[in-house]
DNA sequence: CAGAATCCCTGGGGATACTG
DNA sequence: CAGTATCCCCAGGGATTCTG
């Protein structure tokens, strides 16, 4: 039987985790963020046009905004190439790259999905 | 050096990995999805006035709807309870629960950046 | 208690055109 | 090429009230 001490610590915890949560998704939120991440662990390193051809939908405004979002929270870096026509790649930083074991449930999640999705017909 | 059949292996592996993100959040787009799930993952079994009280700062319309979402795609279940005033109990599916990996991900992850961000204060 | 209904409104986000 | 600027629209979502 819990004591109320036991009962706190679990509250406790609960709200810990929720909150942990609240605060991932607050970097991840919005339609386009873990294509974007995705793509960008997937290739490693890619320029504006290719994430544009990349992620199939996607518009410039939408592409640039939420890649503003990710480098303002330091999950990707912007490299300006000195190039004739100017040129930008984007990667993701050491740090973003500690996101890859999500990224890499949400796939996994989706590919056996599908696949049980495919089963079941 | 690659040959072109081992290139278009690659990028056909690719595609099939920014699908299956595509598709996981598909069933986890939303302002509210991650919240309730990993709610429900935590509490196992709760009401709609729990999940209510419990997930800051949702309303009952956006509960309601984000959970019909939910049952729809069979991640949780929804059973009512005959009771004086009527009750109604939420918890997740033995498939909803194959979403726990994805969830426990962003909750581990959250907590270390939570952790990071003070360390760098 | 569990939701549906209603009203309302901001902003997410699309399409297109323009610029350095 | 890499965006920004503009226009525009709708649906996501909040607050409140109502009902079985």
């Amino acid at each position: 039987m819990e004591n109320i001490e036991v009962v706190e610590t679990k509250e406790k915890s609960c709200k810990v985790k929720i909150n942990a949560i609240k605060d991932t998704m607050q970097l991840l939120s919005g339609k386009w963020k873990f294509h974007i991440l995705g793509t960008l662990l997937i290739h490693n390193k890619l320029r504006f046009t290719d994430l544009l051809r990349e992620i199939d939908g996607i518009g410039s405004k939408m592409l640039s905004k939420e890649l503003q979002d990710l480098e303002i929270n330091h999950l990707i870096s912007r490299t300006v190439i000195n190039s004739k026509p100017i040129t930008v790649e984007y990667e993701m930083t050491q740090f973003g790259r500690t996101l890859e074991p999500i990224i890499d449930e949400i796939a996994d999640w989706g590919i056996s999905y599908r696949k049980s999705v495919i089963e079941n017909n």
